[in-house]
RNA sequence: GCUGCCGUAGCUCAGUCGGUAGAGCGCGUCCUUGGUAAGGACGAGGUCGUUGGUUCGAUUCCAAUCGGCAGCACCA
């Protein structure tokens, strides 16, 4: 056994080096340091792991000290602890209820609990008076380690079922933790604040929800009580008032107030376009076919029924036949039955179009678009608004290339995507690269493959991306891109999967250069993801305020008297020959009722024209958000407005794209 | 799909301890012609999500069902 050093050297930050008795701990050496650092400290960092201030210090280390200033660290124990705190207060409140588990989350924290009556909002309240009562006695949380089989059969003989399971299914290797604060204590990994007073009282209960015992759907649902926790009174009033904003934005009041669709019960799922969305899709999808055809993709229109038999080539009807819409066509007599499929997703229709007449290696790479409506039977607990619908369009794409072409064919959909993004407001994008899942197709070799195709491509273009195991599709790893809007909320849109598998299932081939066949690899990609959920994300991105090439109504002309009727429609079919998405407002109302009504429904530009305007031939310009008005000759104003209502630098279409069929 | 909550006028909501309902905004008509975020008066509008049950009587109580909201699960 090796003679331990009664001493150990703990360096500090700031390159310092202390030497202590071996066993001293963080909050010791903290208080050797300053006063009001060892008031201050709220953890240590040790050797770069995050630590209990009380645990002693057993050998040279690299030391921190951390304090709320420490952002990052700070919130993470004050949600955790808010976390235990809460289950201590729970249990004071309602014996009998089972602890399970409780970690901090992105704004807060939650923890599960198993009990038969429901927690009612009522009981939130309690539960965080509760709280505030245990933050204030301010007892110390203290580590303890306890034996595994004990551990077990002492949670077991008090009857928290959860806990024995979840200490039964650690590591063997695994240190069985206990933290206690006062009377109360959990199993626990760490490290905890001090004690229960610096978890503060920036915290707040914010709902309860099912939850799945281990998020699986075959288990209990246990409740989940949600809270937020902050550093201070200012920050959780902060966060509070961020969350107003976002339900301000919510893409389902403005898409009402805004008249741009609805939605009704007898058609769940699916979306009624009003007039004025559908102005805004169109200018969408112009936009997106134009980005289109001048990078080199065909463009298709696949049928919506089909018979199963090639869902099940495809493996779809195996693997997603619960959601998919499905027509029992006939039954034969023999009781054989045979149905049809709606489509809920359009590579297998593209690969039919591949498959017509013979291709040679000469028409690769073949991109075939489609802004392609599908239907999947979605649960009715996922759908949200637009965001998550029964049917959507995807600005789907399918390239069919050789193995070679994959780099430069990634590398080009990378460009135009990222271009696209910049284009509609978003400049900031997370890129992550989904590996097999657990149920796949395809042997694992092809899975190397295409993952590796996959990781080079995205190298090769200097994309930095985080791997998620497990969350590809069935047929293919995919590389997600995930926005941010405006208020810094994460969203899932744009996919680039690459597919070994399906041209397999469905015996797609090509002549190749030496005459034989060979199997091409498909590339699945999508920018927007579906024109329903970008919509609906772009409403919150921008609050409704579009740029105003995209606006649903991008001028309204708004007369002050109704000597000027007759000239504001003068100037909105001025602007509507333009091509300008107009309306006249001629109401007798005040001028003052029409800038607000307007502003309220975010109208970008407001023409505004009364008798002086009416004799001038001009307009007095009036912008969405200021108070300055602009008076210009009627020409000018609408050269002006028809130059800035232009999309983004779309290139003009390229009709001598080779078409393979 | 699961857990919880909810479903009253176009919207936001109040109300009925069981006796068929109200407000504001919006809408219509009229007055007002007003220069950049709400001018005024009057009026119309609801079989209280649907179906069934309990009851003399249900919008109110119960059940089922559909839909919505939050979270979970799912998301080709």
């Amino acid at each position: 056994m090796p003679v331990l050093d009664a001493q150990v050297a703990i360096t500090l930050p700031d390159g310092s080096v202390r030497t202590v008795a071996r066993g001293t701990t963080a909050a010791e050496i903290a208080a050797s340091i300053s006063k009001s650092l060892a008031k201050a400290a709220i953890a240590a960092r040790i050797d770069g792991q995050l630590r209990d201030l009380a645990l002693p210090i057993e050998q040279d280390a690299r030391l921190e000290i951390v304090t709320d200033k420490n952002e990052a660290d700070a919130l993470e124990l004050i949600r955790h602890d808010a976390a235990h705190v809460m289950a201590e207060a729970v249990q004071e409140l309602y014996p009998g209820t089972q602890v399970t588990i409780g970690p901090a989350i992105a704004t807060g924290f939650y923890y599960d609990f198993a009990r038969d009556t429901p927690f009612t909002p009522e009981d939130l309240v309690k539960i965080e008076e509760k709280m505030h009562e245990i933050v204030n006695r301010n007892t110390p949380f203290t580590r303890e380690v306890w034996a595994r089989d004990a551990a077990i059969d002492h949670f077991k003989s008090i009857g928290e079922n959860y806990k024995a399971e979840i200490i039964e299914d650690l590591p063997a290797d695994q240190t069985i933790t206990i933290y206690r604060q006062g009377k109360w204590y959990d199993l626990c990994r760490g490290p905890h604040l001090p004690s229960t007073g610096r978890v503060g009282h920036a915290f707040k209960l914010m709902k309860v929800a099912g939850a799945y015992w281990r998020g699986d759907s075959r288990n209990a649902m246990l409740q989940r009580i949600y809270g937020t926790a902050w550093r201070t009174e200012k920050e959780l009033a902060e966060h509070l008032h961020q969350i107003e904003e976002a339900e301000k934005r919510d893409h389902r009041k403005l898409g009402r107030e805004m008249g741009l669709f609805h939605l009704q019960e007898e058609a769940a799922g699916s979306v009624f376009w009003h007039p004025k969305g559908w102005a805004l899709y169109r200018a969408l999808e112009r936009y997106m076919r134009a980005k289109l055809d001048a990078a080199g993709y065909v463009e298709v229109r696949t049928p919506q029924l089909y018979d199963s038999s090639l869902f099940r080539a495809s493996g779809h009807w195996d693997m997603y036949g619960d959601n998919m819409f499905k027509i029992r066509e006939s039954v034969a007599e023999d009781g054989t039955e045979k149905y049809l499929g709606v489509k809920p997703m359009n590579c297998p229709a593209h690969v039919q179009i591949f498959r017509q007449g013979l291709k040679s290696y000469r028409d690769l790479p073949l991109r075939i678009a489609e802004f392609g409506n599908c239907h999947r039977n979605e649960p009715s607990g996922a759908l949200h608004g637009i965001l998550r619908v029964r049917n959507f369009t995807q600005d789907d794409a399918h390239i069919f290339c050789t193995e070679d072409q994959i780099p430069t064919e990634a590398a080009e959909y990378f460009k135009l995507q990222l271009g696209v993004y910049k284009d509609l407001g978003f400049d900031k994008i997370d890129v992550k690269l989904a590996l097999r899942p657990d149920v796949r197709a395809g042997a694992d070799s092809v899975w190397d493959k295409a993952e590796q195709g996959l990781r080079d491509a995205l190298r090769a273009n200097g994309l930095a991306f985080e791997e998620l195991p497990g969350e590809g599709a069935f047929y293919g790893p995919k590389v997600e891109f995930h926005l941010t809007d405006a208020i810094g909320r994460s969203w899932q849109c744009g996919t680039l999967q690459l597919d070994f598998v399906l041209p397999e299932r469905l015996d797609a081939s090509y002549v190749g250069q030496d005459g034989a066949k060979h199997r091409p690899v498909m590339l699945h990609r999508a920018i927007l993801g579906s024109f329903e959920r970008f919509i609906g994300m772009m409403i919150e991105h921008y609050a409704g305020k579009f740029p105003l090439w995209l606006a649903p109504v991008q001028v309204v002309v708004a007369t002050i008297v109704s000597d000027a009727d007759a000239y504001a429609e003068t100037v909105a079919a001025a602007c509507r020959k333009a091509g300008l998405r107009v309306e006249a407002d001629t109401r007798n109302e005040k001028i003052n009722l029409k800038v607000r009504e307007h502003s309220l429904s975010k109208v970008p530009v407001m023409l505004v024209v009364g008798a002086r305007e009416a004799e001038q031939g001009s307009v007095a310009i009036r912008r969405l958000g200021s108070q300055q008005q602009e008076v210009l000759a009627l020409a000018d104003a609408i050269a002006k407005l028809t130059a800035e209502a232009q999309p983004p630098a779309v290139s003009p279409v390229d009709d001598s794209t080779d078409s393979a069929f």
